[in-house]
DNA sequence: CGCGTCCTTGAACCGCGTCAAGCCAGGTGG
DNA sequence: CCACCTGGCTTGACGCGGTTCAAGGACGCG
């Protein structure tokens, strides 16, 4: 059994699986640190795989079995699915705190892939453990039904969103999604860890599109752009160009 | 305390609430039934408001405090969010041992719609009622968990499907959709309840390619339709339309 | 039978995606 | 240390698919 204390990019590289227990674990938000009760902490840390992800790798395939859930303690990751002509959608973004991998209903085949975005540390806890821990720790159940409760009202804005809105505003709303995904409740709202390809996989267009309004937002001294770092200059401005009631964010 | 026997448009039309006993409801896919141990089905019983909505009418409003859950017993419900320029998006359906009104996450403005698009019987138990249920109820909790689940997941799907999809193929998956919800496991594939508009807002298409796009599928003979009956001849040509991997229902 | 609503079909316009070329930065090797 | 190369980003031009506008048709209700 190792230890998980740190590690650059070529040693974690080298290694397949870490393991690590939950007290040493600093991740505030993990719903199973916060709701589940200490003797079932232990169990679960004792059924806890952690692994590394680097940058660019698959933490989960599309249209492969899922196993169990996925516990993201350090990172950032996309969660995509590929569409028609190899096409991808980047569906939602999660960081640490975030849970990959909703066990199927009745089909075990997810969906969806997921991609670390940064170097990542994710939590893996197998299906019987996790479904025991459920039963035994309501509290546990209860809070993740409302983080699926959340991510599906959010999925729902954005079929909407992505349905409706004109190029300009899909980017603009992806902005402000990815803001307050990654800052929430933060002073600065500085956009990185996305290229543009997967800034317009998640607004639902092409790349040369996104590129355009960018632009067109920087003319307009809404944003300012560093290489792959996009400022958002006034994220009040922003907000104007979705209309109130299709503010999600 | 009134029981619910059988009443006609014009009768529920003059009520407001009607109570009755889950252990007379008939809908055997309802979670409570199923999850709930009896003891609490009897407590949960005593908290049920049921009520009657005719077609057209609203279950719950966009953008409103959401009191609890909403059960529907009988009939069948268009969940909707209304965008740019008043635009209709349908984001699902939904009927008999559906559920209406995932209680958010701190915010509690719900930011959805719901209208009955048949008329329906629907359940209702409050938050304060539900939250203790859950608390004590873990396999009603984890089944719970386990239908937003799935929800996220074909809400997922119906990102990419909308974003990259051309009309004849979004077509092709709503029809494909409201079967799945509303034929299940059935022989025959016809879809019924649904305005063209109903379909186009599900879609996310205007009611004019909608109707291009099924005079098409009329004259491929994969389609028949009688006024606002469309029936499916061939659903697995149909289901051909949309490459296998986009495939959800 | 007449009216209104929903559905269908046609025609014209335009926003967006595609294709293509140029640009810039970072990495590599001479 | 500089020249080259590669991959991602940007910008322009064009064509198509889809939206919008408009008119005609079908159906249901009074």
């Amino acid at each position: 059994m190792f230890f998980y204390i740190y590690l650059n990019s070529f040693q974690v590289l080298t290694m397949r699986k870490v393991f690590t227990k939950c007290v040493e674990c600093r991740t505030s938000s993990c719903l199973i640190k916060q709701y589940a009760n200490s003797s079932w902490i232990k169990i679960l840390e004792e059924h806890n795989q952690m692994a590394f992800y680097k940058e660019g790798q698959h933490i989960v395939y599309e249209n492969n079995p899922v196993m169990g859930l996925y516990f993201i303690q350090s990172g950032k990751a996309k969660i995509y699915s590929t569409g028609i002509n190899n096409k991808m959608q980047v569906v939602r973004l999660t960081k640490t705190g975030g849970i990959i991998g909703h066990r199927g209903y009745g089909g075990d085949l997810y969906p969806v892939g997921a991609i670390a975005i940064e170097d990542s540390v994710v939590c893996f806890i197998d299906n019987e453990t996790m479904y025991n821990a459920f039963i035994e720790n309501p509290k546990l159940t209860f809070n993740l039904m409302m983080y699926y409760s959340k991510e599906l009202r959010n999925s729902e804005a954005k079929i909407k969103n992505i349905a409706q809105m004109n190029v300009k505003e899909k980017v603009v709303d992806a902005l402000l999604y990815v803001d307050d995904v990654f800052n929430p409740a933060s002073d600065t709202h500085k956009i990185i860890s996305l290229t543009r390809k997967d800034l317009s996989d998640l607004a639902g267009i092409n790349p040369e599109q996104l590129s355009r309004i960018l632009s067109e937002l920087k003319n307009e001294e809404l944003i300012s752009i560093v290489s792959n770092e996009i400022n958002i200059i006034d994220i009040d401005k922003l907000r104007d160009f979705v209309s109130p009631f299709n503010r999600t964010y």
